[in-house]
DNA sequence: CTAATATTTGCCATAATTTGATAATGTGTT
DNA sequence: AACACATTATCAAATTATGGCAAATATTAG
C-alpha cells in the first residue's frame, strides 16, 4: 500500500492504493464500509480524497465487482456519480435497483446503503453536510426537494448538466491534473456547491421500479438473514427456500436481479471474503483449516483452489 | 353484564355475558386482547371458564364478526378449536391463513397473533403451561413436536380425534351440563391432559399456504401500520397504494385474502371501533363530536347512521 | 332528504411473474 | 480423473398483478 499526503498551501490530497477488497473499504475517510469481492482476480483499489470542511470529494477505483454495504456520518448528503455508466449500465446497482446511465445516486447519512459495482469501476463521491446544503441553498435561492433527495435513491441528471459536474470533478481530482491545485480552497468550495445546487435543480427521481422489486428484494433480505446466520454450516439450497418460504425458482430470480449472483454464487463469495478478513487477523496458532472451517469449507485442497482463483493468492499467502 | 361465578366444592366456573365487543374482549382471564367488531348488527359475546392450576378451559361465543388481537400470558401454549368449522370454514383465519374443517389453531404465550372469526362463531380454548404439558408428555412417553407447535398456527387432526376431544370439551363447559361438576378436579384435569396429548400425537402441521401469502400479508401490514399512523385523516385508497407501492387491484385482493374485507371496510370499521372505544371512556366535556373527528369522521349524519348500523345504538346512547 | 359528485368495487382482458419439470452444467468427493 | 450430487438454465403452464371500465356505494352540497 502506497499512501501519499500531498500538501500544498492549501487543504491535503490523500491518495490511497490498495491490493485488498477489504482494507480498501476503510479507507474512505469518515465511512463504514464493507467491501466483497465477488469477482475473480486480484483487487487493486485507489482512492483520491479532498477533504474540505463540511465536504469530502473522492474518487475511487476498484478492479473487481464489489457487493459493497456503505454508511455516512449523520447529517450528511452523499452522491455517487459514475463516469462510465453509459457502458455497464444494469451493472451497477443501488439497494437493488439498477441504474441507468444517466442516474446518479443519493442517499443521506446515517443510513446503510448497499452497492453492487461490477469490475473496473469509477465513482465519484461528494459528501456535504446537510446544514451546509440548505445555507447554500437559501443563500442561492435554490428549492431542494427534500422528498425526492430522501426517498429515491437514483436522481436522474440531464447529459449537459452531468458532463459538466463530471468535468469539475475530473478536474480536481485527476491526480496529475495539477492545474487545480493552485486555485484557492474556497473557490473550489463554491464551484462545488454550484454544481451540487445545479444537481438538484435538475435532478427528476428515477421512479422505475419492477413491480416484483419489493418482494424479491425481502426473499433476498430473509435469505441474507438466514445465511448470515449460519454461515459456518453448509446451507442447501432447498434449505433456504424453506427458510424463505419460496421456490427454488423464485429465489434464483430474486438474487440474480438484486444482487446480481445467483444464491450459491453469493454465498461462496461471502464466505470466501469471510475467510480472507479472518485470515488477515489471525492470532499465532490458529490454522487456515480452523479458520476455512468456520467458514463452511471443509475441503482443503479445493478451498484453496476457489480462494487463489478469486484472490489471486493461496490462503496461506494470506495469512502471511 | 351478568357475572355468576358458580363455585362448587372444587375450582370455581366463570360465567360472563357481554353486549359490547371490546369489552368481552378483556373478559378472559389473563389474556391481553382487542377486539374490532366487523359485521353489522348488536353484539353478543359469552364465555364461560374453568381456570385449573397451570390449565385454563374455557368456551367463548361471538355474535358477530370480529377482528382480534390475541396475547397469551408467557410459557404457555393456546389451542383453540372451533366445533363449527366445517360450515363455516374459510372464513375463520388465524395471521390471514384459512383454516381447514378439521383444524385446530395453536399458538405459544407471549407471541401476538390476529384472529378473523365469523359472525356466530364458537370456540374452546385450552391454555397450558409448557412445563406443564412437558411434564405430561414425559410421563406417558409421547414425544412432542416443538416446531410444529411454535411454527405452525394450523394443526391438522383426524377426525375421531377432533370429536372426542370436542365431546370432552363439551361436557366439561355446556353450562348446563352438570354432571360434570361432580367429577373432582384432578380427575377432570387427567382428562384434558390425556386429551391435549392425544392431539400433540396426532397432529399434522396444515402447511397449505398459498405462494402469495408472504406478499400479501406484508402489504397488509404496512397497509395497517400505515392507517394506524394517521387514523385521524382522511386516508384515500390511492394515497395508501402509494404507501404500500401497490396497486389498487393488488391492495384490495391482499386485504380480501388475509383480512376477509375490503380496505375501505376494514378502514370503516378499524375506525367506528376506535371511536365506540373512546366514547365508553370519554371524559365529561368530551363531545361526540370531538371523538369521531379523532377518528376522521366529519359528516355526524352519516356516521351516526353507520355507527348505528353497525352496532346497534346510537353514538350518544353509547355515551350514556 | 335528494341530487350531484367522487370514490370504491367487481369484472375482464392483458401483462408480468412464479412455478415445476427437465436438460445442461458445474461442484465436491473419492 | 471420474463419479455422484447439487445447482442453474430453459421452457411452457399456472398463477398473480395490473389497469380500464361500468356498476355500486359513499360523500358532499343544496
Amino acid at each position: 500500500m502506497i499512501e501519499s499526503v500531498v500538501t500544498h498551501n492549501h487543504q491535503p490530497i490523500i491518495y490511497t492504493v490498495i491490493h485488498d477488497a477489504h482494507e480498501h473499504a476503510h479507507n474512505l475517510t469518515d465511512w463504514q464500509q464493507h467491501y466483497d469481492q465477488i469477482s475473480a482476480g486480484e483487487f487493486y483499489g485507489q482512492i483520491i480524497e479532498r477533504p474540505f470542511e463540511d465536504l469530502q470529494v473522492f474518487k475511487e477505483h476498484t478492479s473487481q465487482a464489489l457487493s459493497q454495504s456503505c454508511l455516512v456520518w449523520p447529517d450528511s448528503i452523499w452522491l455517487g456519480i459514475s463516469p462510465q455508466l453509459q457502458g455497464k449500465q444494469n451493472q451497477s446497482k443501488i439497494n437493488g435497483l439498477s441504474l441507468n446511465s444517466n442516474d446518479i445516486m443519493c442517499r443521506p447519512g446515517n443510513i446503510e446503503f448497499e452497492l453492487t459495482t461490477p469490475d473496473a469501476f469509477d465513482i465519484y463521491g461528494l459528501v456535504i453536510s446537510r446544514d451546509k446544503l440548505l445555507n447554500q441553498a437559501n443563500k442561492q435561492g435554490v428549492e431542494l426537494n427534500w422528498q425526492d433527495i430522501l426517498h429515491n435513491e437514483r436522481l436522474s441528471i440531464p447529459d449537459n448538466t452531468l458532463s459538466a459536474i463530471n468535468f469539475l470533478l475530473a478536474r480536481l481530482l485527476n491526480h496529475n491534473a495539477t492545474d487545480s491545485h493552485g486555485t484557492p480552497d474556497h473557490l473550489t468550495q463554491d464551484l462545488i456547491h454550484m454544481g451540487l445546487l445545479e444537481i438538484f435543480s435538475k435532478e427528476s427521481p428515477n421512479q422505475t421500479v419492477h413491480t416484483s422489486y419489493q418482494h424479491r428484494k425481502s426473499i433476498v433480505d430473509r435469505a441474507r438473514d438466514y445465511l448470515h446466520q449460519h454461515h459456518e454450516r453448509a446451507i442447501t439450497l432447498s434449505e433456504l427456500c424453506e427458510a424463505c418460504h419460496t421456490s427454488r425458482r423464485t429465489l434464483q430470480n430474486s438474487f440474480e436481479s438484486i444482487l446480481g449472483l445467483s444464491p450459491i454464487q453469493y454465498l461462496r463469495y461471502t464466505r470466501l471474503n469471510g475467510v480472507r478478513r479472518d485470515l488477515k487477523q489471525a492470532k499465532t496458532g490458529e490454522t487456515i483449516g480452523d479458520i476455512a472451517a468456520r467458514w463452511g469449507f471443509w475441503h482443503l485442497g479445493q478451498f484453496a483452489k476457489d480462494y487463489k482463483n478469486v484472490f489471486g493468492e493461496l490462503p496461506k499467502e494470506t495469512l502471511k
